[in-house]
DNA sequence: TATTGTTATACTCTATAACTATA
DNA sequence: TATAGTTATAGAGTATAACAATA
């Protein structure tokens, strides 16, 4: 039924990757492998944040926000890299969970200054204590140098 | 449990920020660091594939189907994490394209034998190509001896 | 009874445009 | 005019359930 990977119009045939059920030259891109890490990473993570009623989304936001007091919503869009409509319903979700409050900027009526509540810096750091635990489990596979070296090299690739 | 406080910027009681923003704690997760190099690659890649007329999934879909010919749909969705359900309007799409055809399968009448085209193979080479070009954009910044580690480090996480 | 391909459905995330009120 | 927040909308991508044909 599947072949052994056989190239029938002289494609390169190159790969140092022969998995049980070969997916190709897939695993050839580190970007692919980004992306199936990524994966696996946000199906555990969701289930995590699940019990604590918050979002991927919503928790980067709070995380900003407990890091930037004040910030006003256009500004905690660019550092999360989304659109400023998006924000309404994640500033809306974390306001009706007594998490974040909107008061008015005392510099500009337009906009809003977020700042965390009690309530949210607690949960905020429940949540962190989840999430490096949640880490713990998804990098139980690799040594503790490479798992340095992992977060090094990407912090090296996101900020340049 | 206390926190680390290792968070690289960030303090909380400046007043209003208008200096740097920074998200938090959040690049201490390295699956933060992932997701925000997935991002930056998807979106680098998905305009690289679009001159192709082909999407980040059935360009996927091909490269298995070419790595694994007479391989059916249930393992090609396997293979790439992702539902049968999905894989029918990928499957239609590569076909409408005429890079993979649906032959009937000998052993099993249930199922097809998807099997790439010459139009196929030719187009997923010149695809291939240029993704490559895209990852040397993409990872221009970091050493080629991180870009390797970086592999390996992946390449050991999606297969633990 | 289990599986393959399929359809329908829903939910999330993302992207865009346009509106208001302020600046 | 430009910006902050908002609303509406559309497009992906993903997940689930159910069905017919076949095993």
């Amino acid at each position: 039924m599947t072949k052994p990977a056989q190239t029938p119009t002289g494609t390169a045939q190159d790969g140092p990757v022969s998995s049980p059920i070969s997916n190709s030259a897939l695993p050839d891109f580190t970007g692919y492998l980004i992306k199936r890490s990524w994966v696996t990473i946000q199906r555990d993570l969701r289930d995590v944040l699940l019990g604590f009623d918050l979002s991927q989304r919503s928790m980067s936001v709070l995380s900003v926000v407990i890091g930037n007091p004040d910030i006003n919503q256009s500004d905690v869009a660019a550092a999360l890299s989304i659109e400023r409509s998006g924000m309404v319903v994640i500033v809306d979700e974390l306001e009706g969970l007594d998490l974040i409050r909107r008061t008015r900027a005392a510099t500009d009526r337009r906009a809003y200054a977020l700042r965390a509540t009690l309530k949210g810096h607690q949960l905020h750091e429940r949540v962190r204590a989840a999430i490096i635990a949640h880490e713990d489990r998804i990098f139980a596979n690799i040594s503790p140098a490479e798992r340095a070296s992992l977060h090094t090299i990407l912090l090296k690739l996101v900020e340049g």
